[in-house]
RNA sequence: GGGUCUGUAGCUCAGUUAGUUAGAGCGCACCCCUGAUAAGGGUGAGGUCGCAGGUGCAACUCCUGCCAGACCCA
């Protein structure tokens, strides 16, 4: 008996059932380096049409996250799936290197620049940590199995990219994009300079809160917009209110905004000085007039507030006119309905003033003291002014009421004293002045944005975005390099030789040489008039040139590329700068496609954040899990939404990897002594079931190099699954076992399922690459005959075409989904155990009867039954319905089970040489094999 | 508060232009096998399609509102 088990094929192959990929993985990623597989791609791939994915580059700072790993691996899915599709596809990583976060990191520890470090050695400072934050980044990249010039990356602080970048800033200026103005900042006094968002924290603080009236210069106007007659308003004065908390921001004023939409009222009062009459919101008018402690007396008219729009009003104390605007931020939740705005001190007043033209004057020094020549409060701080001009308001009859007001205001993070926002001059790219906006809009619909929503998003930023301010009041980054006259403010007549003259300089020295640059090496006699600009560009403006400055140092890569990848976030950030560069340079957009990808959440779609505790880190998934097991969860995910991972469905992940892992181990294993050159059957002598298998392959080949070009790899990750489970484990490799083990190695039959096994293997490694690819340069390695170095130099591969066959395989899966139901019921019983304990009856109508007769005596390999018998006739009593014109009934046989195939037969002990065999088995044993035709 | 989206079994996803009883795989339960064996095969139970209205002969699908969540803005 143990003699007839050598008999038997088992399956053998040194490809382990355990993955072991935390420990397997960082080997295989070292002898990658070592061969410069990344090299040898790009050299297998010269030649063939290019397909360019330009990085977006991550900041450097901090350790890696999951969206970071998202990001990576969806990209690297992208470039190896479009490498075996036949593209040439580079991938050059990036890196943001420039910015505030990197500043502050410098900062906590040695203060801030100009005072341990000046500031040339506060910027080497901040190469240096950049640098090094870009080497730990990188590790963690590399270990996620992402390929890509990792050796050569783009980092924005390289000098040749800060040069180029000046260059590119250059024909901006040229094309006339770039303009001076104002811009309110928060300013700390103490600090006398502007923060950044993130220096600004919020904390309670008292405030003067007045109610102020701005007098309607033209009652005869305001009689027209709300439909007085001619005269009718009489001379009683009539005052728009307004409300603030930042009384010394009032000289500033040059609008009152109200909100289109909003119901307002004329009422008249008696108040200390008379009669007059006030306009409020309709909806804040009683609480108000309590506030003043007044009485209506009568409500005149009732109006929208577009019908104000431009209507004159005089400011309370200064001898000067404004108009009434209109703006989305007024708001019915606190004050009046009409809201002071004084473009110079607030984000929003500045922003609803750009709309209006309006001015932004700025009367207050970086000490926090009103300029000279300031009526009422010059020289005075804030702080002090505050009460003077409540006293003018007051004096003047303009106020009605004040009182103090706790609220919460923004406070430098360092001196914890309160911000004010303060008009400072900046550089803006305008988004008209040079068609900017109508640019970009056009350009964006002949985008492909994936989702396709994405379209929606960035229209509509860019629609209602104001203009650009690129300048800051910063260290470390790239310099604004112009020269301003000291006195007209106007630039330098050679402006764009000078900035060429500086791009050449920091070329050679970096953005530092800009810094240490002495005019007068560039200007000569003119550097006493000119004043050298040492504003840096936001970061924003770094990153949005990448296509130009990635592009020429590296032509291959040179924009407009065929993909931007990033998360969502990026419609406001990258994505939007880019274009915004590139219609700024070149009229038209930087790239053709733009794919972004959600954020990731938990299992209950919530943010990930340290304090839910919910928060995966790549770096656990990759020291247990693999990052293979990552890189699948990314696959499987729909990256159009939020993109959930949480221990369970990491778990789930990790399962079915192994399923999809051991079935083609089971090809492998089933593949020893198999070599395709000589063993290989012809596509017309193929078992007809080889080759339903192989046809079956290619059309799901079809399907998942389709899906990979639409970037759906959660559709190729069921796919793949369910062909590993549905079609191979569930039908095809278990009927194949019988064949494989049973007959002789070198047989028709076996090595027909063995070419239709080499052909999955061959099309399924190509299938997991872009996925899996640390496993499927495992299974590259073990598959049998000679092949190229690694599976990512590969093409997808062309399985033959087999000829239709004769056999209609839809009806025989319905047979066999019916009789394994039968022989479930039969188990039930306790009648069979193992399928082969059991024999099949099948009566068929005369039309049935051909189909599923058609693989005679071979149909009971395909239902694993140890008989099944086809009959045309009328079906006995006993028998079960399974579908039209046919009926089943499944049985247990007594006949005597053949220890080498344990199929149950007859024949068993009828010869004498081998009593223990069936005939099959004698025949297999002792001959070149049986035949096998069908299955 | 505004913009762009999302919500189908415990999990990951399908579900055509509205048209039979809403599908798949995993997981789970149970059974089998012991020649893929820390594997493999089978059967089964799981769903008020976020909720509430509305328009249709007919709604997971179209409309409105609400709830929950994500990103961006304020």
């Amino acid at each position: 008996m143990a003699d007839y088990k050598q008999t038997i094929n088992l399956p053998q192959t040194g490809f382990p059932m355990k993955a072991d990929l935390a420990q397997r993985e960082p080997r295989m990623l070292a002898d990658w380096e070592a061969r410069d597989l990344y090299g040898r791609i790009r050299a297998a791939a010269r030649g063939r049409p290019r397909f360019v994915l330009h990085d977006g580059p991550p900041y450097a700072n901090g350790t890696i996250h999951i969206g970071h790993a998202v990001n990576k691996i969806l990209k690297d899915i992208i470039v190896k799936s479009r490498s075996l599709d036949g593209y040439d596809a580079p991938y050059i990583p990036g890196w943001d290197c420039h910015g505030l976060p990197i500043e502050h990191a410098i900062e906590k520890k040695h203060g801030k620049p100009g005072q341990k470090l000046d500031a040339n050695a506060f910027r080497a400072a901040c190469r240096a940590f950049a640098q090094k934050q870009v080497e730990q980044q990188r590790t963690d990249f590399k270990r996620l199995g992402v390929l890509g010039d990792w050796e050569r990356p783009y980092l924005t602080m390289n000098a040749a990219y800060e040069a180029e970048q000046i260059r590119a800033f250059g024909r901006i200026v040229h094309n006339g994009h770039l303009y001076r103005g104002a811009k309110p900042v928060h300013w700390c006094l103490d600090c006398r300079s502007a923060l950044a968002e993130a220096e600004v924290e919020y904390e309670e603080h008292t405030s003067p809160a007045i109610d102020v009236e701005f007098r309607v210069a033209d009652l005869r106007d305001l009689e027209r917009r709300i439909g007085q007659p001619a005269g009718g308003l009489g001379t009683t004065p009539v005052s728009l209110v307004i409300w603030t908390t930042t009384p010394w921001t009032l000289p500033a004023n040059e609008a009152v905004a109200l909100r289109a939409g909003f119901r307002y009222s004329l009422i008249e009062v008696e108040s200390a000085v008379g009669r007059e009459r006030l306009i409020l919101a309709s909806e804040l008018r009683e609480q108000c007039l309590q506030r003043y402690g007044l009485a209506p007396i009568e409500v005149i008219a009732e109006f929208d507030g577009v019908a104000l729009e431009r209507l004159e009003l005089e400011h309370p104390f200064l001898q000067k006119r404004v108009p009434v605007i209109l703006g989305e931020h007024v708001t019915l939740e606190a004050g009046t309905g009409a809201v002071h705005t004084a473009p110079a001190h607030g984000q929003e007043d500045f922003i609803v003033g750009q709309q209006y033209g309006l001015p932004v004057v700025n009367p207050v020094g970086p000490d926090g003291r009103f300029t000279q020549g300031t009526p009422f409060v010059a020289q005075l701080r804030i702080d002090e002014a505050n009460a003077v001009i409540i006293d003018v308001i007051a004096n003047g009859h303009r106020l009605l009421q004040h009182v103090p007001y706790r609220h919460s205001y923004p406070h430098c993070w360092r001196h914890k004293t309160p911000l004010i926002f303060r008009a400072t001059p900046q550089w803006f790219i305008s988004m008209d002045r040079k068609q900017l906006r109508a640019h970009a809009l056009r350009d964006i619909r002949s985008v492909r944005w994936t989702p396709a929503w994405g379209e929606q998003r960035i229209t509509g930023m860019i629609e209602n975005r104001p203009d650009w301010c690129i300048s800051r009041q910063r260290t470390w980054g790239v310099p604004i390099t112009l020269f301003v006259h000291r006195e007209t403010g106007a630039l330098h007549p050679d402006t764009l030789a000078l900035i060429d003259q500086a791009a050449d300089r920091i070329a050679q020295g970096g953005i530092e040489a800009w810094f240490a640059l002495d005019p007068a090496e560039l200007l000569g006699a003119d550097a006493a008039s000119y004043e050298k600009v040492t504003d840096v560009m936001d970061v924003w403006a770094d990153s949005g040139l990448s296509f130009e400055c990635v592009g020429a140092e590296r032509p291959e890569i040179a924009a407009p590329v065929d993909l931007y990848l990033e998360g969502s976030d990026q419609h406001r950030g990258w994505f939007h700068s880019s274009l915004l560069m590139s219609e700024a340079l070149h009229q038209r957009a930087p790239y053709r496609g733009v794919l972004t990808h959600g954020f990731t959440v938990d299992e209950k779609g919530r943010k990930m954040s340290k304090s839910l505790g919910n928060v995966v880190a790549p770096q656990t998934v990759m020291a247990t899990l693999g990052a293979d097991v990552l890189r699948l969860w990314v696959a499987s995910t729909d990256y159009a939404n939020e993109m959930g991972v949480s221990d369970e469905i990491l778990k789930r992940t990790a399962d079915s990897y192994r399923r999809m892992r051991n079935t083609v181990r089971f090809l492998l294993g089933n593949l020893h002594g198999f070599d395709p050159a000589t063993d290989a059957v012809p596509v017309a002598e193929l078992v007809a079931l080889d080759a339903w298998a192989i046809d079956r392959a290619r059309a799901l080949q079809a399907e998942v190099t389709a899906a990979y070009r639409d970037y759906a790899f959660h559709l190729i990750y069921q796919k793949i699954h369910n062909f590993c489970i549905v079609d191979l484990g569930g039908f095809y490799l278990d009927v194949l076992k019988d064949r494989l083990y049973t007959t002789p190695a070198k047989s028709h039959a076996r090595r027909s399922a063995q070419t239709a096994m080499y052909h999955l293997a061959e099309a399924m490694v190509r299938w997991f690459a872009p996925i899996l690819s640390f496993t499927a340069e495992e299974i590259w390695q073990h598959l049998p005959g000679p092949r190229g170095e690694s599976v990512q130099c590969e093409l997808w591969h062309v399985l033959p075409e087999v000829s239709g066959g004769r056999v209609d395989w839809p009806a025989l899966l319905a047979l066999r989904a019916a009789v394994t139901r039968e022989l479930e019921k039969l188990r039930d019983t306790g009648a069979i155990g193992a399928p082969l304990d059991a024999q099949v009856d099948v009566w068929c109508s005369a039309d049935q009867y051909p189909r599923h007769a058609a693989l005679g005596e071979e149909l009971r390999f395909l239902l694993i039954t140890s008989a099944a018998r086809v009959h045309q006739g009328e079906a006995p009593a006993d028998a079960v319905a399974v579908g039209e014109g046919v009926a089943i009934r499944a049985a247990p046989t007594s006949a005597p089970k053949c220890v080498r195939c344990w199929q149950r037969i007859e024949d068993v002990g009828t010869h004498a040489a081998h009593p223990e065999l069936c005939g099959r088995c004698v025949t297999n044993i002792t001959t070149d094999g049986e035949t096998r035709r069908y299955a």
